[in-house]
DNA sequence: GCAGTAAAACCTGTCCTACAAGTATGTGCA
DNA sequence: TGCACATACTTGTAGGACAGGTTTTACTGC
């Protein structure tokens, strides 16, 4: 066998107090120096293990204040693959179109359950200005925000989240053009229509569409992408 | 404004490094003591930036050999996911039971047109000894294979992988009774029977109707979760 | 007594040095 | 050619030191 390494000793020690309920989220963890002492590694391999945690999203740091356990809560944790699906290749991109065409499509149709007048009303004026403006960039932004408001209404931070990390490296590449901008706001309206009708399989059917659109451009065109912020 | 970190340096540089194309999948990274000089930072900052990429499944790390580009597959970050949803409040779980419910009976469906006779013959194998033992972790190892051997098949390595995080949470709770075993039986055989017709609604189906099941006993019973290994 | 301020204690961020331990490389001998 | 060994290189870990934040404490003036 081969021996236990100093970071993974700190990374169960910390896991194992989160775990066991000895912290809450929200609590203080004791500061480096102390866990230091009582896992018996030193500071460095503790920061590591704490690095590792915080990557994955369950412990934030504040310099000079401490480390605070984070809620705990899935959506942040899922939300943490968004610093990393800017770096996959163009084949996984695809790959991931088919996970954003089935949990979209089933958080609209959840969402078609639930929205109101007032966000509809929303919703359509997002629409009204995107079909208006000719500037790319303020495209993507109303595109982004209509999809997502729709999405954060399904009533599921989880599945939200994870749409929205779906969506972030789509939204890298530029597939629209002005003949498919009017193939793409058309499928918006038929979003629309389906939540206007509260009808969930109209609306889950017209989304998944709508994904399905993008991924046939980006199939075809297989442009280069952009830097993701 | 504030400054710029260290390890936020040595992320960007790291990152970069990726993206750009001047690594690819399987290489070598420069040493930590190169990429020290070469970023500016000190090398203890490059290992915490470095263990923040291994934490994500981006780079992997060999002791003595160096550190190297990982394939950079969207599975491969998916599953970094399963370090942290042990972590997670009952709460959070029977949220993640929509997604698995989603996303499970999607995969099914796929795998139901994908499947050959062999893999059938195995899969009742399964079912046949999981319906023959009594042992409960044996049940819960069969039953897994059973189902992450459906779900390989759907020819998705992200959603095989999203579906295989999600379930790993779902094992640590024992929902499993001499009673609602003989449903949980049943409910195999249904997915196993659209499996074999090459019917792809009904296989989805019937998974979406056993995750739905897990889903109602864990909300009925909520037990104390059992420590995942 | 109370408010405000200054000091002290504490915490994370960073760099440095040193060494242990594992891996790959190259060299020389048989 | 093939094997054994020494060497260089790489990651893993420890410890010390200080900078730059935040929180708590204590003190001063009113």
């Amino acid at each position: 066998m081969h021996e236990v390494s100093a970071v993974e000793t700190a990374l169960h020690g910390l896991r194992t107090l989160i775990a066991d309920g000895s912290l809450h989220p929200g609590d203080r963890m004791p500061s480096e120096g102390v866990l230091s002492e009582q896992l018996g590694v030193s500071r460095g391999s503790i920061r590591e293990a704490i690095r590792t945690l915080s990557a994955l999203g369950v412990v934030e740091t504040r310099r000079g204040a401490g480390t605070f356990v984070g809620e705990l809560r899935a959506a942040d944790m899922i939300r943490t693959l968004s610093l990393t699906v800017g770096l996959l290749p163009l084949e996984s991109v695809l790959e991931l179109y088919e996970l954003r065409r089935v949990l979209e499509a089933h958080a609209v149709a959840l969402s078609a359950a639930r929205c109101d007048d007032a966000t509809l009303a929303t919703l359509g004026d997002l629409l009204d200005r995107l079909e208006a403006t000719e500037d790319v960039d303020e495209q993507s932004a109303l595109d982004h925000e209509f999809h997502m408001g729709i999405v954060r209404l399904c009533g599921n931070e989880s599945l939200g989240s994870m749409v929205s990390v779906l969506r972030s490296r789509s939204r890298a590449y530029p597939v629209l053009t002005p003949e498919t901008k009017r193939v793409s706001d058309a499928g918006h309206r038929a979003i629309l229509r389906g939540l206007t009708s509260r009808d969930p399989v109209a609306a889950s059917v017209a989304a998944a569409a709508h994904v399905t659109q993008s991924e046939v451009w980006l199939r075809e065109r297989r442009p280069a992408p952009e830097a993701i912020g």
